[in-house]
DNA sequence: GTCTATAATTCGATAGAC
DNA sequence: GTCTATCGAATTATAGAC
């Protein structure tokens, strides 16, 4: 409207990258469409960022750094209080910090829920950023779950753990549609989320 | 080598779009790409197809057509067995087609596993196109799923489909890697594949 | 049916003024 | 830090010769 200058023009391209990202991939994606609708100028994302997959990483780890951070602190609470936790304590202390930072900051609608489904299954550059990002998170978990079934092989696990994965995903990617299980960013929705998916999960993890 | 003409250009483009969409993506994958590798011409993709996006209906059409067919047909085979049929007979009829028939054409690895997997998630136009081809088999699974667990609502029982369609995509996807569930394209290895993902599926949708 | 040549756009990235 | 202007390459698609 006026001539004063965007308070906040770096982050207002990274809220702009994470809705567009989620709508058309990394790849239908283009700076151009970035920056037209932030209102920023072309040369602003070469500035703050160098270059189009470094805008991607920030973007990225701006939503996984603190998802990965709570996973592993409700984990290591976990393993203080019992040595061998039950399957759905492990499984809710993975499932609860992606499904409530997701909806948690002011993205529209459900921006980053979708924004995080879509990466997962992206070509590269987005799908070694994507993993590495959740490594350490994913083999703590594998690593507790094995304690607490010893009977199950590690390979057994790990592909059940994938399954898991999959299906945060596929819950992320639909959220807020018609027959999903997450219908909105209401907290007690997504309470009865977490634990509609614990016990959906749980009795396939332990079997 | 020599210069005998190609004896089927049409159909080695498809094989290549799909080898190169399933590692790339639609958006990642350039006409180009396609016809470099099939060693076509670029107006041989625009006269055998029109458009880009024309070659990759015909790619998906021709790997999603017998996989719905046959789904329907085991289906209807079970119906007319029992009316409520077991919800491990159901998800077998449901999963073995598409684990079956993934594999037994002669695209190198696995190929077309991992652009099955790939398009399930893909930004629009391949969502609409994936969506559609299995709208109708989607449907009739849930209507017989219904009758087998009346006590489930339909929206209840629409999530959990979900879940299970999120599962065979990810076993797709992550098939013949180290640790994954399908191993190799060996019919005991998809056998026992169909089978561990029934028993992992089988008591979540049941509860 | 296959080819060359090219139209018409669009892409990511950068130089340099302010 | 923000802007204009532009580079060099890549994109889908087509026209027209053979």
């Amino acid at each position: 409207m006026d001539t004063v200058a965007s308070p906040n023009t770096k982050e207002q391209i990274l809220n702009v990258a994470e809705q567009l990202i989620a709508e058309r991939g990394y790849a239908g994606t283009t700076v151009r469409n970035i920056i037209s609708q932030a209102e920023a100028n072309l040369a602003a994302v070469h500035y703050h960022f160098g270059s189009k997959e470094e805008l991607f990483r920030a973007v990225f780890s701006r939503i996984a750094h603190p998802i990965v951070e709570s996973q592993l602190a409700l984990l290591a609470d976990l393993k203080a209080q019992d040595h061998s936790p039950s399957v759905e304590a492990i499984l809710t202390a993975f499932l609860t910090p992606p499904l409530e930072f997701i909806i948690q900051h002011e993205q529209p609608k459900m921006v980053r829920a979708q924004f995080m489904g879509r990466c997962w299954t992206e070509p590269e550059p987005v799908q070694s950023i994507a993993y590495k990002e959740f490594e350490v998170s994913k083999n703590t978990f594998l690593d507790v779950l094995q304690r607490t079934l010893p009977e199950q092989s590690r390979q057994e696990l790990f592909w059940k753990l994938d399954l898991v994965v999959a299906a945060l995903i596929r819950v992320l990617t639909e959220a807020g549609k018609p027959n999903a299980l997450l219908k909105s960013t209401r907290t007690e929705d997504i309470q009865k989320a977490i634990k509609q998916l614990v016990e959906f999960l749980a009795p396939s993890i332990r079997t």
